[in-house]
DNA sequence: TATAGGATTCTCT
DNA sequence: GAGAATCCTATAC
């Protein structure tokens, strides 16, 4: 008999730890998107880990921008960004406040909210795949640049939750290289996930790309 | 099933 | 003006 999830939301102390242990321990947390609709629930799967000031990979090496602001912030935030001119892409902040760390939300098991999530997911061909990648996950949950800044341990009240629900033992996660991320910052094995899981995304390794 | 290329607009240099 | 933490579709095999 497996344990039903934990609905406790995940405390501030969660997430005012170093990314790299905040990062695998985010697989099998559950995160409740509240829309006007009714709530998505989604199962994570998938996560990858940008150190702040200190990874050539991450939005926030450069230093604090307009668009960046919030991962200079408090932990358990959510930082959203518009990227490719078409996609959202949506990461909780952790590590000390001004450390810029996040953990980027790459995929995900609908468990909660399938029917509003495919609304959404129109090319989608299978349930599986309505949170199978990062832009995906974020359209499957309706997350857009208003949801930027939203506290996530704010409970019930907020928009966006992350729960206890049932973390994955250590010793099953797997990690290796993130995906898309060009230049040094590719090297890092930050990208963390369920092994075997059909809502995992496949490897991409970054190709760049030409303008016509 | 695998791969290539186009889409589209924000952000920063 | 260039590139972007991506996705979708068409084409080739």
């Amino acid at each position: 008999m497996i344990a039903a999830p934990d609905r406790t939301p995940l405390s501030r102390d969660f997430f005012d730890r170093p990314v790299l242990d905040v990062a695998p321990d985010l697989l099998g947390r559950v995160l409740v998107r509240r829309t006007p609709d009714g709530p998505i629930e989604l199962r994570l799967t998938e996560v990858e880990a940008y150190d702040g000031a200190n990874d050539p990979g991450s939005h926030a090496y450069r230093g604090r921008t307009a668009r960046n602001s919030v991962m200079f912030g408090q932990p358990g935030h959510v930082y959203v960004y518009f990227t490719y001119g078409m996609w959202h892409c949506m990461n909780l902040v952790c590590g000390e406040e001004g450390r810029a760390s996040g953990v980027l939300l790459r995929a995900g098991e609908i468990t909660e909210g399938a029917e509003l999530a495919r609304e959404r997911r129109l090319s989608a061909r299978n349930d599986k795949e309505l949170a199978k990648g990062p832009a995906r996950l974020a359209t499957a949950l309706g997350v857009d640049r208003s949801l930027n800044g939203t506290d996530a341990c704010a409970g019930p009240d907020s928009p966006l939750t992350v729960l206890q629900g049932t973390p994955t033992p250590a010793d099953q996660v797997r990690n290796g290289p993130r995906t898309g991320v060009s230049g040094p910052g590719g090297v890092h094995p930050w990208r963390f996930w369920i092994p075997n899981d059909p809502t995992v995304s496949p490897y991409r390794p970054h190709t760049p790309r030409r303008r016509t």
